[in-house]
RNA sequence: GGACCUGUGGUGCAGCUCGGAGUGCACGCCGCCCUGUCAAGGCGGAGGUCGCGGGUUCAAAUCCCGUCAGGUCCGCCA
């Protein structure tokens, strides 16, 4: 039907009759006798000329027949990829009438984001959408390639699986052929790929689709993708290799540029020096321990068993509005209060400073090297909760937006194995029960489980986590302690996963692995904020696919095939 | 479950503080003119439930309450 995609008619084509098809991007008439028509195509734009008029609108589709010519002088367009020629003595062809669009399909207008869902087969014809979900089929690309290259089998797992109620919120699918019985959407494939471990496929990879019922964000959506790595006979090492690999040659691809390197961090250092466990290291901005000089204070506010502190360069021109937004915020976090100190040339400018000691004025005026115009923000709390809430303001004042460059990459190792107690008072896990150990801390499972390590991992890039793993448990023993220190009973380990404990018995291997999320690294690599803009049909925060109308309701028949019925609205 | 922002011809915005006739701008759309434009240009025109409901008022796009939708965030996301 076409024999050159519009962006491919080149100089050295000049004197060719070429046929293209595309969309009417542009028309401009000039009277009876002269007419230009844009054609646009996925590769871009091509000028064809019209001598005489033509009868098309925006979005017609056609098919265009037509002598590439070099543009006589004065009419070379330098903005357009193939502004140097057009196509002349042209026969238009209408395949298909277009009624004019909802919003113009043009880069430079901003439009409302209902509106562009709305119409998503629209938006996707913009440029901006094809360019990005190009680049994800290129990333998707360099990711296979850098697994097969590592000698990793792809294997696909079910989509209707077991219920096993621990973490994400399900997607539960009725069952017809079994009344009353349900499937569920796999939150991840986390126990389909350990199987396959034991089912001796030790290096499984898969571009995998995840659901998690959980509220949207932007950079979480219901259904989203993981690249889902495991191994067996490797070490954590292994892993982050196989998946450093992975991850750098699909930045490669992606923006021309291979990164020089992944830092590595500890959790605890990066919970102490940043004040979270994703780190964004494309600033400064670390959290300062003033403790030691606060250890005896006599400052009400101040005495706490850590105070930490970040600077803000030239800060101290924040408008006191802008302060008192910022305690709201470290309220809002759990701290008492947030304290603030404005460096002037003779010392210290806050509600706080007349009560201060020198010592632990001077501790704040030469926090982080401090000078003139800055501003100490402090907090004083429980470690942790003091690091995280500073961690929080620390990313409100001074984070860029996350695709921003220089991108920086990030290992965070050494997780702790519990945090925190359910209901129920059960310590729960942090990343998932079948996490082994660090080996050093096994002695600490029954003794002190707080400060138990773990052999579990996170990449995070610019501030985002971008996935997780770990070593997994293999040996009985060690998961059987885990489960105690859990809570959980032999009897709900074995109505949970028992079929993955059942299949640990006949010969499970070591085995280690890694999921990160591609939207969040295609949206980073396309310059994009938000997930959505790299992905073809979204769904709104709500959960609403505004292009197809779901979520709807189904009619009676379907309910009743299913075995359900619909409790009145609001009980 | 909670906080905040947004909602005005097809699209993007202004108008909203301090109530006074659906007022304005740009793009698009329709018609006419135009033989080298390319964000074409000129002239003319059509197009509105100011998200929806209620309240206050002589009078509401504007003030108040509720609600719906979209967005950002907290909770949630082993």
């Amino acid at each position: 039907m076409r024999d050159a995609l519009c962006a491919s008619v080149d100089e050295t084509m000049i004197g060719e009759r070429v046929t293209v098809c595309g969309w009417v991007a542009k028309r401009r008439e000039h009277g009876e006798h002269l007419a230009f028509v844009d054609v646009r195509d996925r590769s871009g734009v091509l000028q064809a000329v019209v001598e005489g008029s033509v009868d098309v609108r925006s979005e017609y589709v056609v098919r265009v027949t037509g002598t590439v010519t070099r543009r006589p002088e004065g009419t070379v367009n330098e903005r357009l990829a193939t502004g140097q020629v057009e196509l002349s003595d042209c026969v238009v062809v209408i395949l298909s009438a277009a009624e004019p669009p909802p919003f113009q399909l043009d880069d430079r207008a901003t439009i409302d984001e209902q509106v562009r869902l709305r119409f998503r087969f629209l938006d996707l014809r913009r440029e901006a959408m094809q360019r990005n979900l190009r680049l994800r089929a290129r990333v998707n690309r360099a990711l296979r390639a850098a697994m097969d290259d590592q000698d990793f089998c792809e294997v696909e797992t079910p989509l209707l699986w077991a219920p096993t109620p621990e973490g994400a919120r399900e997607f539960v699918v009725p069952s017809r052929l079994h009344g009353g019985e349900f499937y569920v959407l796999p939150q991840s494939p986390q126990i389909a790929k350990q199987l396959l471990m034991v089912g001796g496929f030790d290096r499984y990879y898969q571009i995998a689709r995840c659901l998690r019922d959980e509220d949207l964000r932007a950079d979480r959506q219901f259904e989203f993708t993981q690249l889902d790595i495991e191994a067996s006979f490797v070490t954590q090492e292994d892993i982050m290799g196989f998946v450093s690999r992975a991850v750098l040659d699909a930045a490669e691809v992606a923006t021309g540029e291979r990164p020089t390197r992944i830092d590595t961090m500890t959790w605890a250092e990066a919970l102490d020096r940043y004040g979270t466990d994703k780190p964004d290291l494309r600033f400064a901005m670390t959290l300062q321990d003033l403790s030691a000089a606060f250890a005896k204070t006599t400052v009400k506010a101040l005495a706490a068993p850590t105070v930490k502190a970040i600077k803000v360069t030239g800060g101290a021109s924040f408008a006191r509005s802008r302060l008192d937004q910022l305690t709201e915020h470290a309220k809002s976090l759990g701290a008492q209060g947030l304290a603030w100190f404005r460096v002037s040339a003779d010392g210290l400018d806050s509600p706080l400073d007349r009560f201060l000691a020198d010592e632990e004025r001077l501790a704040i005026r030469n926090a982080d090297g401090a000078g003139e115009g800055d501003l100490i923000l402090v907090v004083a709390d429980e470690h942790d909760l003091a690091c995280r809430v500073l961690g929080a303001l620390r990313v409100a004042i001074g984070a860029p937006p996350v695709s921003e460059g220089p991108h920086r990459y990030l290992w965070v190792t050494e997780f702790p194995m519990f945090e925190g107690v359910d209901e129920d008072g059960h310590l729960m896990a942090a990343h998932h029960p079948f996490t082994m150990p660090h080996a050093d801390d096994l002695d600490l499972i029954e003794t002190d489980p707080l400060h138990v390590r773990s052999q579990a991992y996170d990449l995070v890039l610019n501030g985002w986590e971008l996935g997780s793993g770990s070593v997994r448990i293999h040996r009985a023993d060690i998961q059987s302690r885990i489960f105690t220190a859990l809570g959980i009973t032999d009897e709900e380990a074995a109505s949970r996963f028992g079929f993955l404990l059942g299949a640990f018995k006949y010969g499970a291997p070591p085995h280690a692995g890694f999921a990160f999320g591609v939207d969040r690294l295609v949206a980073i690599f396309a310059g994009e904020e938000n997930i959505r803009e790299v992905i073809a049909y979204p769904k709104t925060q709500s959960g609403a696919d505004l292009m197809t109308g779901a979520p709807k309701a189904i009619g009676e028949r379907q309910l009743r095939e299913l075995h359900l019925r619909l409790a009145p609205k609001g009980s």
